[in-house]
RNA sequence: CGCGGGGUGGAGCAGCCCGGUAGCUCGUCAGGCUCAUAACCUGAAGGUCACAGGUUCAAAUCCUGUUCCCGCAA
C-alpha cells in the first residue's frame, strides 16, 4: 500500500521501520527541526533522522492548517496514513484525504489515558496493565473507534523506558497486522472510563519524601528516563531512574541504609541513579564512590 | 558560539586551588578462617592519570588546543 507516515519521537521509529518492509512510504511527516540539546543547534526528530537514513522524503510543516499544505498532502494519493506520536492536530481535510483514512497507534487501553503521555501516566497511576490500541482517527483527541487492541502487564519494577520499548514494538507489529487484515470492524470506544494523560511537567519530577513509598516508587519509575525524578543530596541534584519498594521505616527523606530511603510510610530502594554531569549508574557503583549524607531532600 | 560538571588500575570516587614517591571503596586472583555466606583475615596482580603541545630541574596537579561523556535550559 501507499502510506503516509506521520510521527516524531523514538517511539515512532520502529513503526516506520516495520512499515517500510511491506509497503511504500510516499512521505514522512514529522515535527520540524528545533534548537534543542546542548549546543542550541537545530536538531532533527528521531523519525526525521531515520527517514533520511532510509532515503524517504520528509516533510516537516509547523502545522497543517493551510489549504496549500492540505492539498499537498492529498496530492500524495496515499491509500492510508499511519500516525504515531506526531504531535500535531490533523484537520478534517487531512483525515479525509487518504482513501482509507488515517490510523493512529496509541499506547494505552483506550479510552483510558487519551492524550500525550499515556505510558508515564499508566505507571504513575499504578495500573496493572496497559497496551496498544490502533484506531481509526476521528476529530476528537484519541476518540476514534478501535480496530485492534492488545495488552501487556506492567511489572512491579517496570519503568517508562521499559514499557516504551515493549509497546513501541507491539505497535509496529500490530499496525502491520491491521494493514494486512483490512477492512476490520471498528469498535467505538466506551464512554465509561475515559481519562486523560496530560503532558509531563518538569515540576512533577521533584521527589516529595512525605508522599507514600508507593507513590514515590511509581513517580521514579514513571518518569524514567525522562525527565527523571530527582531530589538533592547535600545540595547536589541527583536523579533516580529505577527503584523498588523496600521494608523499613523512618523520617521521610532519611536514608536507612544503602540507597533505601524512608518515605511517609515504608521505604523505597533506589537501584539506578544519575548524578549531575555523570552517566547513570547502579546503586552499588554509586555507593562505592562518595560517602553519603543521610538526608535526602 | 545558551549555562555548567566530568574523563585517574575492571567499576565508582579522592588527589588538582598550595607542582616533587598514585590513594579510597569495591571487583578480580591466591591462601586462611567458617557448617555456611554478599561475612571476616592475609597477600597479589592490575594505572602511558582522555589525547596533543607548552611552562618547569620536576606536571594527574599550572597554561593552550583537540576529543568523548553528562546535568541544566530549550
Amino acid at each position: 500500500m501507499k502510506i503516509v507516515f506521520m510521527g516524531t519521537p523514538d517511539f515512532a521509529v520502529p513503526v516506520l521501520e516495520a512499515l517500510t518492509k511491506d509497503h511504500q512510504i510516499v512521505a514522512v511527516y514529522t515535527q520540524p527541526p528545533r534548537p534543542a540539546g546542548r549546543g542550541k543547534a537545530d536538531r532533527l526528530s528521531p523519525v526525521h533522522v531515520r527517514a533520511n537514513e532510509l532515503g524517504l522524503p520528509v516533510r516537516h510543516p509547523v502545522n497543517l492548517k493551510s489549504a496549500e499544505l492540505q492539498s499537498d498532502f492529498a496530492a500524495l494519493g496515499a491509500d492510508i496514513a499511519v500516525v504515531v506520536a506526531y504531535g500535531l492536530i490533523l484537520p478534517q481535510p487531512v483525515l479525509d484525504a487518504p482513501r482509507l483514512g488515517c490510523l493512529n497507534i496509541h499506547a494505552s487501553l483506550l479510552p483510558r489515558w487519551r492524550g500525550a503521555a499515556p505510558i508515564h501516566r499508566a505507571i504513575m497511576a499504578g495500573d496493572a496493565e496497559t497496551g496498544i490500541c490502533i484506531m481509526q482517527m476521528a476529530a476528537g483527541l484519541d476518540t476514534g473507534p478501535v480496530l485492534l487492541r492488545a495488552t501487556t502487564q506492567i511489572g512491579a519494577e517496570d519503568t517508562t523506558a521499559d514499557l516504551h520499548d515493549r509497546l513501541s514494538k507491539m505497535g509496529a507489529r500490530m499496525i502491520c497486522d491491521v494493514l494486512r487484515k483490512l477492512p476490520l470492524p471498528p469498535k467505538p470506544q466506551s464512554d465509561q472510563g475515559v481519562t486523560y494523560a496530560t503532558k509531563i511537567e518538569k515540576l512533577e519530577a521533584r521527589i516529595d519524601w512525605t508522599q507514600s513509598a508507593v507513590k514515590v516508587d511509581r513517580q521514579i519509575r514513571g518518569l524514567s528516563p525522562f525527565p527523571g525524578a530527582w531530589c538533592t543530596i547535600a545540595g547536589e541534584r541527583v536523579k533516580f531512574l529505577r527503584s523498588r519498594l523496600a521494608s523499613g521505616q523512618g523520617q521521610p527523606g532519611h536514608r536507612l541504609h544503602g540507597l533505601t530511603v524512608a518515605c511517609k510510610d515504608g521505604a523505597i530502594e533506589v537501584t539506578l541513579v544519575q548524578r549531575e554531569g555523570k552517566r547513570s549508574m547502579l546503586a552499588k557503583e554509586f555507593l562505592n564512590g562518595a560517602d553519603l549524607s543521610d538526608i535526602f531532600d
